[in-house]
DNA sequence: GTCAGACCATACGCAACCGTATGGAAGAGG
DNA sequence: CCTCTTCCATACGGTTGCGTATGGTCTGAC
C-alpha cells in the first residue's frame, strides 16, 4: 500500500462514513482499514474532527462534480432525466445522505455537520428546481414537485434499504419523471 | 421521582432513542437522565442489548396503537385522512423511522433493530394498501401508491428536519390526499 | 419491630477510542 | 555514505461506556 496522504484518508473516511454513519468515521478503525496506526493520522489531520470534515467535503464535492457533468445535457427535461439515473443509480450518496440527515439534531453531532448537510440538501433542490423552471415550469410549481420528488427518493432509499421496498425497478425513473410534470 | 420499574427505563430509551440515535440508548446516559444510577438499569434488565429492543418494542406497540384507533373510523377514506393527520402531527415517530431506518444496514447493529425496522415499515405500508383497497382501488396502483405516499412522508420528514423543507404546513394533508389518489 | 425481598449506589475490571510523545524507517539531495 | 525531511509505529494517559460484585436502603408482611 505504500504511504499515504490526506487525500488517501478522506476517502476511506467517506467509505466509513456510508457504511457505517458518522460513528464509523474513527481515527483507529480507518486506520485499520488503511492497515496503518494512528501515528499516520496525526500527521496527515490535527484531530477526528478534520477527519469528519474532510469526508463530508468530498461528498460536497461528488454533488458539484455531478452537477457540473449534467451541465454538459442541453435539454432541461433530458438533463433531469440523467439526473435521476445518476441518483438512482448510486445507492451509496442516498445512503450518505439518509446518515447525515437522521444525524442532524444529533446532540452529539457537531454544527459543522448539519451546515453541510443542509448546504448539500438546499444545493440539489435549487438545481433540480433551476432545471424544471427552465423546463418552463413556474417557480412555485418546480419547488413544490422538486421537494416532493427529492424527499421522495430519499424516502425510497430508506425502504429499499430495509427491503420493503423493491430496489430500483426502471420504470421508477419513469415515475419520478412523470411526477415532476416531465412527461413530454 | 422514586422507583422505577422496567417501563420507565422502556419509555425513557425510547426517548433516547427520538434524540440522539440508537447510539443514545445507552445505560449510564439514561441512568442520569432517569437520576438514578447503573445498578438500577442491571436490575431491571440483564444488559443494553434489552434496553434496546424495550425501546423498540414500544415504538412497535404505538404503530398497533394507532392502527387499533384508526379502526374507529368507518370510511376508508377519512381513515386515511386520519392517519395523516396523526402522521404530520407526530414528529418524533418520523424521527425515530428516520434513524431506525437508517441505522440498518450498520453493522454495529444487531439484526433485532433491522427486523423491527423492517417489521414496523411493512406493517404501515400494508394497513395503508388495505385502507385504499377499500376505498376500491386495485391492489397494485394501492401498493405503488402508498409506497411513494410513505417513502415521500419518510422523506419530507428528513428535509425538514436538516429545514430546507418548510414544517409541515397545512395542505400537506390534502397534497398527499390527492397523492394516494383520494380526491373524492 | 423485624425480616425478606425489592430496589439502588458504589466500586471495580474491561474494552474502544481520542490525543500526545517519542523514536524509528524510508526516501531525496548532497 | 550522510543527513534532513517525511511519514509512520509504539507506548502512554484520559475518557466513556459495558457488565459484575457487593453492600446498603426502603417497604410491606407478619
Amino acid at each position: 500500500m505504500g504511504r499515504l496522504n490526506a487525500d488517501d484518508w478522506a476517502r476511506a473516511a467517506l467509505a466509513a462514513l456510508a457504511e457505517g454513519g458518522l460513528a464509523a468515521v474513527a481515527v483507529e478503525p480507518v486506520a485499520v482499514r488503511l492497515g496503518v496506526s494512528k501515528g499516520s493520522f496525526y500527521w496527515h489531520f490535527p484531530n477526528r474532527q478534520a477527519l469528519v470534515e474532510a469526508a463530508l467535503k468530498r461528498w460536497e464535492e461528488e454533488t458539484e462534480q455531478i452537477i457540473a457533468g449534467l451541465d454538459k445535457v442541453a435539454d432541461p427535461v433530458a438533463r433531469m432525466r440523467a439526473l435521476l439515473e445518476l441518483a438512482f443509480g448510486d445507492g451509496r450518496d442516498a445512503a450518505v445522505s439518509f446518515r447525515l440527515i437522521s444525524a442532524v439534531d444529533d446532540p452529539a453531532v457537531g454544527p459543522m455537520v448539519s451546515a453541510v448537510a443542509r448546504r448539500v440538501s438546499e444545493r440539489r433542490l435549487a438545481y433540480m428546481q433551476a432545471v424544471l423552471e427552465q423546463a418552463g415550469r413556474p417557480p412555485e410549481e418546480a419547488r413544490r414537485r422538486v421537494l416532493a420528488a427529492y424527499g421522495g427518493y430519499l424516502g425510497l432509499a430508506a425502504l429499499a434499504r430495509v427491503g420493503v421496498a423493491p430496489e430500483p425497478p426502471h420504470d421508477l425513473i419513469d415515475t419520478a419523471m412523470s411526477e415532476l410534470g416531465l412527461t413530454e
